[in-house]
DNA sequence: CACGAAGTAAGCTGATTGACGAAGTCAGAT
DNA sequence: ATCTGACTTCGTCAATCAGCTTACTTCGTG
């Protein structure tokens, strides 16, 4: 949430929808604030480029603290949102689904994984958007709790490292990580996948298709 | 990490934190933003107590960048390093556990479950700080991609509404929620807990106390 | 010991923030 | 048709930030 606000290149657009979501007029915001409501249009507006985070900080806090003593509604709304700026999608499968036929879904070709590994099912897959991932949250950290049995696509690839140095430092391994059009493929990763027996694939399709093919997957 | 850097109390700390992960010095740093030492040295000592999210996304940019061509050295490093503030713990076993022993280990009190259910083996847990959770990302959005075979601990629970409400929303159910040192349990936790078939045990030990125990768990 | 590298401390300046309040717009109710 | 509530815009001003420079402390090392 605050970093959200930080890493958006609107932040008032962002504290607004915050504010939104928690269902509150500006007024009432800003008395819980003890400001001015035209203060509180003012960040909203972008009139304040770069507010300081201590008062980036009391504006989250007085939504939580408000929710908070008012049974926590908003929790609820947001659980079911997609509010999470780095991970583009996710889904569970209601079954096992074969990596083969998902490479063929997505157009996919094979860097890494040999004949035998890709018949393996898997469960789920998470689409994470490097690059926010890694500013938004601690580049990585807070995908722990993988179930190992998915597939994780990557967009906004550069090179490959990174997302397989993760993978790699990680405990709990994908069972395939593709790459969603990366610039190029350093030769590091496919080696790294070998190494984890993760399937690494690559594809030029982009995200919205991906999402789209996979999501009346049989 | 820009998140943290806003939430912490003393986000200087938190720069310098960073900066070190990132293994650069303070002029290497200044260097990369085209600013003087000295700016770095500010900063991380608080002589500018409330930095504009601008600066802060400057700092976490060129950091991020810095490391990005050169293969991403740091995220290695990191995704080995308890570095997030909302996760306290996280671990996956090396084979199924059942719910029912580690309920006894964590001396835990079943609020919803039967007998049967509890026989169940799980592969891992999560600890997390429900408030930090909050505040530092999107209210549980991150928690996204959990495998459903594990235990999940709140910690910072004050009536245990919201992590319950949280899971109710969430297309994927951990087996099992831990409620450590809630202030008081809503019996609308238990409701919703059976509702979607997840044990629902609160203990009174503390989470060192409870790491320890699971942490050298047969 | 002396050197340089890393970091701290302090003073200074121009640019921005954080706040106010007054005077607007705009959309729905009365 | 006007009134009310929610929001926007803007001028103002003290406080603070962002940046510089220069001088001072630690260090570790040749």
């Amino acid at each position: 949430m605050a970093g959200e606000i930080v890493v958006s290149e609107r932040p008032g657009e962002t504290l607004r929808k915050w504010r939104e979501i928690f269902q509150l007029s500006q007024k009432e915001l800003a008395t819980l604030l003890k400001v001015n409501p035209s203060v509180v249009c003012d960040f909203e507006k972008g009139r304040r480029a770069s507010p300081g985070i201590v008062t980036v900080r009391k504006f989250v806090e007085a939504m939580v603290d408000y929710d908070s003593s008012h049974g926590g509604k908003v929790v609820n709304t947001m659980a079911g949102t997609r509010t999470n700026e780095a991970i583009v999608d996710i889904r569970e499968f209601a079954s096992g689904i074969s990596i083969e036929s998902i490479i063929e879904k997505i157009e996919g070709e094979i860097l890494a994984g040999n004949e035998k590994i890709i018949e393996r099912p898997i469960y789920g897959y998470t689409m994470v958007d490097s690059l926010k991932a890694i500013t938004t949250f601690n580049a990585f950290g807070e995908m722990y709790g993988w179930s190992n049995e998915r597939a994780v696509f990557f967009s906004g690839v550069h090179y490959g490292r990174s997302p397989m140095i993760a993978i790699r430092a990680h405990p709990v391994k994908p069972r395939m990580a593709v790459y969603v059009k990366p610039k190029s493929v350093d030769p590091l990763a496919p080696k790294l996948a070998d190494m984890e027996k993760v399937v690494l694939v690559k594809t030029d399709l982009d995200e919205s298709t991906i999402v789209e093919r996979l999501r009346y997957i049989r």
